[in-house]
Parts: C-alpha cells; structure tokens; sequence
DNA sequence: TATTGTTATACTCTATAACTATA
DNA sequence: TATAGTTATAGAGTATAACAATA
C-alpha cells in the first residue's frame, strides 16, 4: 500500500491542528490556576507569585542560592532577581550573607521571619493548588505529570 | 480492613505533593512554550501574544465580535482591549463597525490587510507549537489534551 | 578577559475605578 | 437602572544594556 503526497498532508493537518488546539488548552489550565493563586498571594498575604516563587526557592536551599543560580532557576533576567531581593530584605524575610571565597557573589537566604512567613503561605498555596487538580484521580494526576515530563524535556535543547 | 487517621494523612500528603509537581511542571512548559512564542512573535513580526491573540479571536469570527465579546474571551478587562484594539486600528489591522441596533457597542473585525498580516503570523505559529510538542505521538497528544480538559473543566465552577 | 551582581530605563500587560453614551 | 465602551492611573513583570567590583 502506498502513501500519497495528500494523505501525508492531510495527516500533517490534522496534527498541527491538534497541537494548536493542546496548545490553546494548556496556555488556558495554567492562566486559571495562575491567577488564582495571584489573587489569593496579593490578597491573603500581600505578595506576588514571584516573590512567592523566590521563597520556595530558598525553602527548598536551607543553605541559601547565589543571585545567579536564583536567576536561572526562576527563568529570569539578573536584574530582575535584584529588584525582588531587595524588597524582601527590606522586608527582612530574606537576607543576603557574604561569599567569602568569591567577594563578588553572595548567598541568599530565608530568614527566621521568611520562613515562618513562608510556611503560612506554603499551606494556603498548596490548599489551591489541590483544589485546582482535585477533578483528577491519582492515576491520572500521574499520567499528566508524566506526559508533561516529555513535552518539558523537549523544550530544553 | 480498616483505613487508619495516619493512613488518610500520609496519602493526602502524597497527593498533594503530587498535585505541586504537577503544577510546577505544568508551569514550566507553558512558560517555556510561552517565551518562544513571544519571542517569535517580537523578533518576526513586531507584535506580542496579546495582540495576535485578539487577531486570532477575530479570524475565527469573521462577522467581528463586540468589544465585550473579546474582552470575555481573551479573559482579560475592557480597557485592556480597549488599548490593544486601538493599537491595531493605528496599524490598519482591525476595524470598528457600528452596530446598528446598539449604538453603544461596535463589532470589530480584521481589515484585508489584517488577515493577511495574520494568516503570515499563523504559519509560523503553527510551526512553533508543532515543534513544541514534536515529542509527543499523536496518541500522547490526544491524552493530554483529554487530561487538561479534565483540569479545565474543573476550574469554571 | 570573563563573571557576579547592580543600576537605570523602557515597555507591555494587567486590574481598578470613574466616566460618557446609550439601552 | 443597567450595560457597552473609554479613559486614567498605578503597579507588576520583564528584558536590555551599561556599569562596578572581583575573578
């Protein structure tokens, strides 16, 4: 059996528009979730999702990040990083210790305050985060964490 | 058999655990995704996500929709699309009928020179989400789209 | 020379609220 | 009174590029 020019293109069709249409759906999922969890950070807790995202970071690094591995691990440009580290110190959530074998970089850190401040607002994120996904069985949590696994892994070339 | 208070409490912690994965991953994607699309978008076309969002609302519609119509679907507030419509009415892409009947609202519609600057984006569009998911089957793209259906649905209560 | 981090700047996107005009 | 759309404003978020200090 043959395949002709039309049938591959035909075929070409209907899977571009299939990922347009996965697209559209994935971009929609997240910008619900998202903006739920920026009202509820500005609005309990007086943040945003990037200081938020700062934070979960450092919680993550008890021994604190460097300015650049901060910046990469949140996808954003130096300055940026310096702008929202200056907030939070200024909020003393965070703090920024000294390298001493590099007197260029230093270690950002949570503070006592950040962490207790961190913690109460881990609870209501991961609050909304379960209620955002609870329409989904374990199984099934799991098969989109996985497929999303493959989607990811082929961004990052 | 009996289900233990510790045996409720240590599955709920897993799946909430999982249910953050999920969401950290399925943030990633959509804003890696996200960033070459408006990279693309900037670099190729001299345009942003928002604006060829609306011009893609108004190529599937091509009897125009109301200003609150876009608004409604680009989730997004009036005066939003308000500025974004006149930018693109500056440019010559859009157009802002009057309604005959309501003489407060306007349908606004792609120019001819709107739908061929937007057919021209689309391709490349097209090409850029293709590649993003290029690698998934068309089986694994059909599930996902399946799941986050699932997700959505579960959002607009 | 290259790297770490900061500063300065500018632009896009967004929500909110007050407003005008029609319904 | 309610609705369609606009205006004005303020803030979040981002990238870029020039810069200082150190490696």
């Amino acid at each position: 059996m043959e395949t002709s020019v039309l049938d591959m293109e035909a075929r070409a069709h209907s899977e571009h528009a299939q990922a347009l249409r996965l697209w559209l759906r994935l971009l929609t999922c997240t910008q619900l979730i998202e903006r739920r969890v920026r009202t509820g950070l500005r609005d309990s807790f007086q943040t945003t999702l990037p200081r938020f995202d700062l934070m979960a970071q450092l919680e993550r690094h008890p021994q604190g990040l460097k300015m650049k591995e901060l910046s990469h691990r949140l996808m954003v440009t130096g300055g940026n990083v310096t702008g929202l580290t200056d907030q939070l110190v200024a909020e003393g959530l965070v703090e920024r210790v000294p390298v001493p074998s590099d007197r260029r970089a230093f270690l950002v850190r949570l503070t006592t305050a950040g962490r207790s401040a961190f913690e109460a607002m881990a609870v209501e994120h991961e609050h909304w985060i379960v209620q955002a996904f609870e329409g989904l069985s374990a199984r099934e949590l799991e098969q989109l964490h996985k497929l999303l696994g493959k989607v990811k892994q082929h961004q990052t070339r």
